[in-house]
DNA sequence: CGTACGATTGAGAGACTTCAACAAACGTGG
DNA sequence: CCACGTTTGTTGAAGTCTCTCAATCGTACG
């Protein structure tokens, strides 16, 4: 479905995330708002992108739940990070051409297909958005680089609080989260593919973590009644998603 | 010691670095060897940006050997990523103000110091430099990624036969080695830290890539005999590398 | 020629995996 | 609205990769 991002202009996802991490001009508001998009809908479990491809646009998350990740040769997948509305997984494709990963839905997701052209025309217009894209990008790398010190040095007990701490924080900048908790619909299998354990650990550690009361997850809702011991025991520090304020 | 980067202008390795990853005009030559920089010397084991830290310039790497890490709070160590010379380990500097990780020199390093007013200056004259550091980063993150999935979802021996495959092909990639090898001064115990491995595991698993014929490392010198076999354990596929050609 | 740092070796322990079975939750069609 | 099948979550037991501790060896350098 082809239109702008003027729809949901007021708590449109990407201005949120972009006002989340650097400031707007008015004018750059417009500039974005004004982007020609293609709104297409994935169903879970769809690939968006897929390792290998070159694509010829964005693909930003308007709602639903995303995630970056790749298949290696004996079938074991690596879940590399998660994507929520606001972010553009593939913004690396604007000046990387061949994706080295996929990207795929975790939940049904809105996603508006941004022309590489559109981007780079408006880009040359406002060159701060420029900066600020970067910006977004550099936080990525920042992400990915915390999630390789849990992988690499922190107990599986860790990483759980680790990325719960992370998503809640994220969620709650683009306004999808409550004060203690949020809706995360993330399997067993998923956290472990994305941790680097096994589904039957991730179910073990989340047991820990529920009896120690750091968190209650009736399904899909996450709850987290103590803040402060949740941050503590995932060494979590916010520093690394580099948020204005 | 304050200079530009003219001095090896034919070899420098920051051109030599571009060129391996993007297409350069004259002119965007020209401006890259104008830069002014401070040239400063770090011995081994001395850090050149700390964790926190604001800067308010870039380090280059003119020689020696240099890689980003960050400590946790029980002591331990997690190694992000080798950087050699071409490489700027800290670029993103320049759009996230302060440092979420630390840089240190692995050997005594030559680093030139690059004011980010310098380097804003260039950008701004030579667009296309920008989108060529823009994707400088996006390698870079591409690189996390990649570790990532060995520290999630590969065996030590993988990981460590696709470290050796990632320098050898980076090294080559700045005319910094041989055909089948180069010089790689890491010690075991500093692998271990890259690899979330102990040092003792490291020393072990490098025994079996040796005993296979995978590799002959004596001292700081690196010989692959049988690159074919290397990059099979590894699983290395230089895609993620993103370089030309 | 001692000292220090890095490499190596052995033995025991632990975190996490794999396999396999079962229970619960969910969506869908009749 | 219930029956049914598929997905997701849970549990137990055995196995393994990697860790920790601790000692020894080698070698470069002052």
């Amino acid at each position: 479905m082809k239109s702008t991002l003027h729809e949901q202009a007021a708590s449109n996802p990407l201005l949120r995330k972009l006002s989340s991490i650097a400031d707007l001009s008015d004018e750059e508001r417009q500039a974005v708002l004004d982007l020609p998009v293609t709104v297409k809908v994935f169903e879970a479990d769809t690939d968006i992108i897929q390792d290998g491809d070159r694509s010829s646009d964005c693909a930003l998350v308007l709602s639903g739940f995303v995630c970056r990740y790749k298949i290696l040769p004996d079938g074991k997948r690596q879940i590399m990070g998660f994507y929520i509305p606001g972010d553009i997984p593939d913004l690396q494709s604007l000046h990387l051409h061949v994706m080295d990963s996929s990207v795929g839905a975790l939940a049904r997701s809105s996603i508006a297909l941004i022309r590489h052209q559109s981007l780079r025309d408006m880009l040359r217009r406002h060159p701060n958005l420029s900066d600020i894209l970067w910006r977004d990008t550099l936080i990525d790398a920042a992400m990915f680089r915390e999630w390789m010190i849990g992988l690499g040095r922190r107990s599986a007990y860790q990483r759980m609080a680790h990325v719960l701490c992370e998503l809640q924080v994220r969620m709650k900048a683009v306004g999808l989260a409550r004060e203690n908790g949020c809706e995360l619909p993330i399997t067993q299998n998923e956290f472990a593919d994305a941790l680097g354990l096994s589904t039957v650990h991730v179910n073990r550690v989340l047991q820990d973590l529920r009896r120690d009361g750091l968190i209650v997850l009736r399904g899909s809702m996450l709850e987290i009644p103590n803040w402060e011991a949740l941050q503590a025991a995932g060494e979590f520090d916010p520093a690394y998603l580099h948020l204005k304020r």
